[in-house]
DNA sequence: ACCTGAACACCGTTCAAGT
DNA sequence: ACCTGAACACCGTTCAAGT
């Protein structure tokens, strides 16, 4: 790697947008969407807020870079346990739904840019299986996207869980919403009161693997 | 109403919160979301920027307050035409994507925070007509929550066309995004470019629905 | 080419002061 | 009780100036 040592003599590692991106990361795990600023970057990298806009063109283009280095590690690490059709494909959703957990930012940003570079490398390999389910080419796009709008439900779900205080448990917060439904009017809720007692006790996973596997029943029964 | 004249004889119609929000949203609908600003707010009710403070707590109630004035709405005008089961839910369903079509920035806000007031009217009247459909308890939560992810992707689309500059069309978006997927490696995202060719002809609303009857076949094969 | 950091043009929110 | 509007504490982004 370091053949020669002609430029800056690695004092500080000059900047890169993969050394931002890994920083940005960091900041967002550590402090939370709201603590991503140019400038606390630039403390932490050491250098000039301005310094970051000569590789990376806003913030926007951060985040973006951001989610696309997550989602390419879990397209990378899912790839390996290879599967066939409704196994990979449940394979593929349960580790989105594992990296929205681990990184719940990247919930906001996939809500917001559903089109993005990184969400595409989740869309080609849900949409390869749904293929070779057999699937009519007529409704290759609504099943696949249908299978995606889970992943989405399950990111906006944690971006707002992720807006809330630092620190804030998540049962506590399921409580607290399920005393919010409580409170509505039942007459006018009563659904809503009903599902408000099986909120807090439920399993966030078990019960985005139930909304994939009624889709996947679905298209099962199209074909 | 205006037994007594008593208090500042209705000269500027006294500030209040619907009033507020019935502005915002004119803002919202005209301008964008990010023309939704505290300054512009106070200028078009002709009042004092901290003025806004004493009826509304900040600015992401004020967002849900406008989310929930629209949803209420359609919600009252899908009650009207009353049909049972699978054809109520798809007249919720196609309620909810017309108002995210003429109200972009309300995707952004659904996405956000899926739990927010407004949504819960839809999750009721959802929830309701899959219980008519006879659905077991056990499956009532997921495939409630399943059909109201279709509603969440749909929210999310929207929500990024409308942080693009104004008064970009419709068909230009989607073969811009069409042309950005055709200049993505053939060998690794091959499932993307064929889809790709789809993108610029297809109608959303149409897919929209053939999402919702996807889950809904889903519903009918675990009943 | 790459970096610095002050400066610019905004925000949401607060709060003493008014009526 | 309700409103005013200046002030505060931030932002993202730009850009002349440096190396």
């Amino acid at each position: 790697m370091a053949l020669s040592t002609k430029r800056t003599d690695r004092r500080t590692e000059a900047l890169s947008k993969e050394r931002i991106v890994e920083a940005a990361i960091h900041i967002l795990d550590a402090e939370g969407e709201r603590a991503l600023t140019f400038r606390a970057l630039a403390t932490r990298l050491a250098t000039g807020s301005g310094a970051i806009y000569w590789h990376v063109a806003d913030k926007q283009a951060l985040l973006a870079a951001a989610t696309d280095h997550i989602l390419a590690s879990v397209m990378a690490e899912v790839a390996e346990r290879s599967t066939l059709n409704h196994d990979a494909i449940r394979t593929v959703a349960l580790g989105m739904f594992d990296a929205i957990e681990a990184h719940p930012w990247i919930g906001a940003q996939l809500s917001g840019d559903p089109w993005q570079q990184g969400l595409l490398r989740i869309l080609e390999g849900i949409g390869r299986q749904v293929q070779a389910l057999g699937v009519p080419e007529s409704a290759l796009f609504n099943a696949t996207t249908a299978l995606l709008n889970c992943i989405l439900g399950v990111a906006a779900q944690h971006a707002a869980a992720e807006r809330l205080p630092r620190g804030t448990e998540r049962s506590v917060y399921l409580a607290a919403i399920a005393e919010r439904w409580t409170q509505l009017d039942l007459a006018e809720y009563p659904f809503v009161h009903h599902l408000a007692a099986q909120l807090p006790g439920h399993d966030d996973r078990e019960q985005f693997l139930a909304g994939v596997n009624l889709v996947l029943a679905g298209i099962e029964s199209i074909r």
